[in-house]
DNA sequence: GCAAAAGTGTTTACAGTACACCCATGG
DNA sequence: CCATGGGTGTACTGTAAACACTTTTGC
């Protein structure tokens, strides 16, 4: 097994420092998007190998002049044009032969982005990239261990969408009650009480009604609704916990 | 920034392999401990460079030839005489600079472990590794960032007491009611009322009645109890979910 | 006027909380 | 017989769950 005592030793770090300096790290991330139905996520196309033509979720080696978790974003940003996102980390897999060329340990985030305010456009940028849905991504022969790490992060997200405010990222500004029923409804994969739902998120305190309401539907418009960040954090800081 | 494609294209990622397979990766380890009263972890003291004469989370480099979530047990056996644990992964921590000798990523685990079944013996393993009070830990300055991974591990004990069964890993195979809620005020830091604690964690069904008693206490020696494993997984198979 | 989704309240059951006194033992 | 912690039940309160009809719009 070889294990040694380098980390506490100087002088023994110095002298085999080749052997233990030789890992890489890559990143990988779960984008989360929801089309109004359905939770998506994103996928990019290789087409080179390893694992050329299939499906990977984003990711890319880490540069050793940079931070973990601060790269996340710049990757994501190069594979995708997506940018600014908040990211969760989940798990870090280090299987020996997770990576057919070598010993590359990664670390997996999830965010969630609005997919209409971030329209993907596969020209623009390296890869192909598209939405799909997580039942048909499930199907796929992800490359590498990638549908074992989206299992691990879709499970984190539905963990951190009933505790945490972030559901709201996927929605548009102003959205409709019935929305976020659906968005939870596609998350979590149960259908949910209507009534009981917008008692739960309304008496929270942190949705602001709006004069506005949908237009163009051929059914009684819906009134629309905007997340207060302000208020969620006040009453976070006065104890109040989230949780749906 | 420098970040590349090298992670979807085979030819780059040979010729610049060097650059990107520069990296070490280390295991951390937070072992929580229970002496009847205290909640404790174990650290252990450096005396090199760097960080010598620091109190340390035990942990090592890991082997290039070894898997990673498979070597924790190898490296905390190495350095305590403890074995066979489980671990829990927690986070994985790569600032730039977290190790003054180079580009050193670590993943942070924690366990929970019997302090009167494992007498941690200074003696006999490579490093004096001592029990400490967790508060007395926090005002120690660890090594590298182990404060930030101590607290990050220790808050995600605090999850994972109340929904799952990790805790009786902490106390002798029968134990009275008194000592499980004693634990959990120790790991939560608050009170819990007895009837209301006893009544939730009896009608979950998992704990058997023994015949045992205390003995040699001067009160009313308390009935002693045992965790039936098989008991939990049947419950949890039929969907029960454990929550204090 | 019909189809389609929005919007709304009440009742019931269960789980969490608060709370105080007697019991068994050792010394 | 006293000190110490073990052990027990009930009433109250608040939140989760179940459930059906009216409203508004576009066509």
């Amino acid at each position: 097994m070889g294990v040694s005592f380098l980390y506490l030793q100087k002088k023994s770090l110095n002298k085999d420092a080749k052997h233990y300096f030789t890992f890489a790290l890559s990143i990988d991330c779960v984008v989360f998007g929801f089309d109004g139905k359905d939770l998506k996520i994103l996928l990019i196309e290789r087409n080179e190998i390893p694992y050329a033509n299939h499906w990977a979720l984003p990711g890319d080696l880490l540069d050793p002049k940079d931070d973990l978790n601060n790269s996340v974003n710049i990757i994501l940003k190069n594979l995708t044009g997506l940018s600014n996102l908040f990211f969760e980390q989940v798990e870090t897999f280090g299987e020996i032969n997770r990576h057919p060329q070598g010993r590359v340990i990664t670390t997996s985030y999830f965010t969630v982005v609005n997919q209409n305010k971030y329209k993907v456009n596969p020209a623009s940028f390296a890869a192909k990239a598209k939405w799909w849905k997580i039942e048909k991504a499930n199907e796929l022969k992800l490359a590498f261990d990638h549908n074992i790490i989206l299992n691990k992060c879709f499970k984190r997200l539905q963990d951190s969408i009933r505790t945490k405010p972030i559901g709201f990222e996927l929605l548009n500004q102003t959205f409709s009650l019935t929305e976020i029923q659906t968005l939870y409804e596609a998350i979590l994969k149960m259908k949910l009480d209507t009534r009981n739902f917008r008692k739960k998120i309304l008496q929270m305190n942190f949705l602001k009604e709006t004069d506005k309401f949908q237009s163009n539907v051929s059914h009684r418009p819906a009134k629309l609704y905007r997340f207060e960040l302000e208020k969620y954090e006040l009453l976070k800081k006065e104890g109040f916990s989230f949780e749906i």
